[in-house]
DNA sequence: ACAAATTTTTAGTTTTGTCTAAAATATAAT
DNA sequence: ATTATATTTTAGACAAAACTAAAAATTTGT
């Protein structure tokens, strides 16, 4: 696969959200920030290799092959994302730039050994699940942070009190859904955490804990 | 700069051998695997850019600048060496590969905080010198292997007593020049030697380390 | 010095991935 | 249902980087 090729199957995987969900060929082209007109050639070209399903007019989805191709691009992405921000202290909103031209290197070996070293993590820093090189992963299981255990890695993706006060509370900490949580440290006199988010580490309470859901990796 | 701009640089840099020779177009052919009129195109680029002085028929040599990038290439490169060998237990003979695809991984930020992880290493693991940031070399110093001091990383690169017995013993344990030496401990009592080379470890005698030359960036 | 051999360049194609403009198809609106 | 709008495809062109074949310049051999 080419570099380009590489990108697009990724961008149509990413569009199908994870699954091989039909993907119109404006989407592809406005992710890709290029015209339609090129990616209806490009399709053709991943459509003659097997990589997609395709019929004009109606849009295309990754067939299990690409999938299987589009997860071990994901996964080096994501792989080198953990690298960056573990290793060379780069912070999780500055990863991805870089990660986009790692993921493209080719080597077997490479990410193997890469994976070892970073002791096989399940998650990037932003939450995301890592591919398994088979091409399988955790499911992201939905608990509240008060649940969470030291050291997890989670994706802040709702809150159980959604009245004003909780929400200005969380607006005025800057945490909003989304947005990446590792939880540092609990307290057992009151359950409050040390948590690392947006990059900075904050001390929540339990109450503020027990009604934030995020999703969790196990 | 293109990835095929680079790999052209990179090679004009070789063939100078690091200085700014003039360099053939049939050698930058030859190198690249590419024919020779490929290489005058890109020649011709290059020299619009300002990276090499080209005269028609008479060959090309890098400008300052053009040196400048060559450095931080081969930089690149010889740092990711580095990286695949201590940290992903590559063997030297297997980081070339792939250190080729690592090169042209384009982020400032990227390089320094592996340099830093590394422990701003000075040589990469076939012995070579890894330029600085500036684009300025430690230059290498020819010692006896028996003046070297233990973690020191040298390359073989002569002998004193040219004896056959000396030669064969050298060839019986498949110790050649150009070999990568690294010194990994002293022994007080007789003078002897462990190194690694080849990737195995081996012992030697104060009178074999005293008939190599090796050379040694310090 | 001059012919022969070698090296280098030019001219004209090819492939990959992109683009624009126009045509074809699908979707939405009255 | 028919027109209007939006989406997608086709056709033709272009730039980058490669190639082949032929022409030009240089170097070598006598």
């Amino acid at each position: 696969m080419t570099l380009s090729e590489e990108d697009y199957i990724k961008a149509i995987y990413h569009l199908g959200k994870g699954e091989q969900a039909l993907v119109s060929t404006n989407a592809v082209a406005e992710k890709m920030d290029t015209k339609p007109s090129s990616v209806t050639d490009m399709i053709k070209k991943l459509s003659e290799k097997g990589v997609v399903n395709y019929r004009r007019y109606k849009g295309v989805r990754l067939t299990d092959y690409g999938r299987k191709i589009a997860l071990s691009i994901v996964r080096k992405h994501r792989l080198w994302e953990v690298f960056l921000v573990e290793k060379l202290h780069f912070s999780w909103d500055e990863v991805h730039e870089v990660a986009e031209q790692l993921e493209h290197v080719k080597s077997e070996k490479l990410i193997d050994e890469l994976d070892k070293h970073l002791g096989f993590p399940k998650v990037d820093p932003h939450g995301d699940p890592i591919p398994s090189k088979e091409g399988e992963f955790k499911k992201a299981v939905k608990k509240l942070l008060s649940e969470a255990l030291t050291g997890t890695n989670g994706v802040c993706v709702g809150v159980k009190d959604s009245s004003p006060p909780f929400l200005k509370f969380l607006d005025k900490n800057k945490i909003a859904l989304g947005d990446p949580i590792l939880v540092l440290d609990k307290e057992e006199f009151d359950g409050s955490l040390t948590i690392k988010i947006n990059n900075k580490e904050m001390r929540i309470s339990e109450r503020i804990a027990s009604n934030l859901f995020v999703e969790i990796i196990d």
